[in-house]
DNA sequence: GCCAACGTTGGC
DNA sequence: GCCAACGTTGGC
C-alpha cells in the first residue's frame, strides 16, 4: 500500500485525509552481496574525483503494487501532472528501497494487486527525490506513526509520475509462466513487497508481453 | 472469504 | 534473544 493517496505529491502538503493502503509489502529478501573474496582480482584505483555535475547512474527499474480500489493507475492517470506521492509504505525493506535507491528518472512498473486482473497495467517514472512521507506526522492519519519524528523521519517516499497505460495488461499468471521473467522478485514464493527491484531485462520483457517493447 | 507467508510486537 | 500471538498482504 502504499499510497494512502492523495493526487499529488509535491513536497509540502496539506494534509488531508485519506488513506489507506493498498497493496504492498514483502518479502524477497533482496539478495546478498557478493562478499569480497579474499583474493579479489585486482582493480584499478578508482579515480576519485568527480568534476563535473552529477554522476548520473544509468536509470534502473522498479515494480510497485497498489490496489486499484485504493489508488489504481487511472487515478494517477487523472492526477494533477499525472503525479503522486507514494505514500503508506511502511515496510522497512521497502521504505530503503524508496529512500537510498530510487532516483529521478528510473522507470516503474505500475502493478495492480487484489484486482482482476492481477497484473502490470501501466508504467511510470520516479519523479522527485526521496522525501519524509507527510502522512506519519498526520494526527489521526491511517498511516501515522508518532514515533517518528520530524527530525528524524522513519518512513519516505517519491513522487510517481504515469506515462503510460500499457496496451494490454500483463497477468501475473502469465508472468509465471514465463520463463524469460523467472527470477523476478515479484515472482518468488512469499514475496509481498510493495516496492520492489525489476531487473532490465524483466522491465523489457513485461513491455514486449505488453506489446509495448521499448 | 480462506489461508499461506510474512512482519511486528512484547513477554520472558 | 527466543518465540508465541497477532496483524497484514495478496493470490485464489
Amino acid at each position: 500500500m502504499p499510497p494512502s493517496k492523495k493526487p499529488v505529491p509535491r513536497p509540502a502538503q496539506r494534509p488531508d485525509s485519506n488513506s489507506s493502503s493498498k497493496s504492498k509489502r514483502s518479502s524477497s529478501a533482496p539478495k546478498a552481496s557478493k562478499r569480497p573474496s579474499k583474493h579479489a582480482p585486482k582493480r584499478a584505483p578508482e579515480v576519485a574525483s568527480q568534476v563535473g555535475p552529477k554522476p548520473a547512474r544509468a536509470p534502473r527499474f522498479w515494480l510497485v503494487k497498489s490496489e486499484p480500489s485504493e489508488f489504481s493507475f487511472d487515478a494517477l492517470l487523472a492526477a494533477p501532472k499525472r503525479t503522486t506521492m507514494w505514500d503508506g509504505v511502511r515496510n522497512y525493506q521497502a521504505r530503503n528501497t524508496l529512500r537510498d535507491d530510487m532516483a529521478v528518472g528510473d522507470e516503474v512498473l505500475f502493478y495492480h494487486s487484489n484486482s482482476e486482473p492481477v497484473g502490470v497495467v501501466g508504467i511510470a517514472r520516479v519523479a522527485s527525490a526521496a522525501y519524509p512521507d507527510p502522512t506519519q506526522f498526520e494526527s489521526g492519519h491511517a498511516h501515522e506513526d508518532p514515533a517518528s519524528s520530524p527530525s528524524d523521519p522513519r518512513w519516505w517516499l517519491v513522487d510517481l509520475q504515469a506515462v503510460r497505460r500499457l496496451p494490454r495488461v500483463v497477468p501475473l499468471e502469465e508472468m509465471k509462466a514465463s520463463p524469460a521473467l523467472a527470477g523476478m522478485p515479484l515472482l518468488q514464493r512469499g514475496s509481498r513487497l510493495s516496492v520492489q527491484p525489476v531487473g532490465a531485462e524483466h522491465f523489457a520483457e513485461v513491455l514486449r508481453m505488453a506489446g509495448a517493447p521499448a
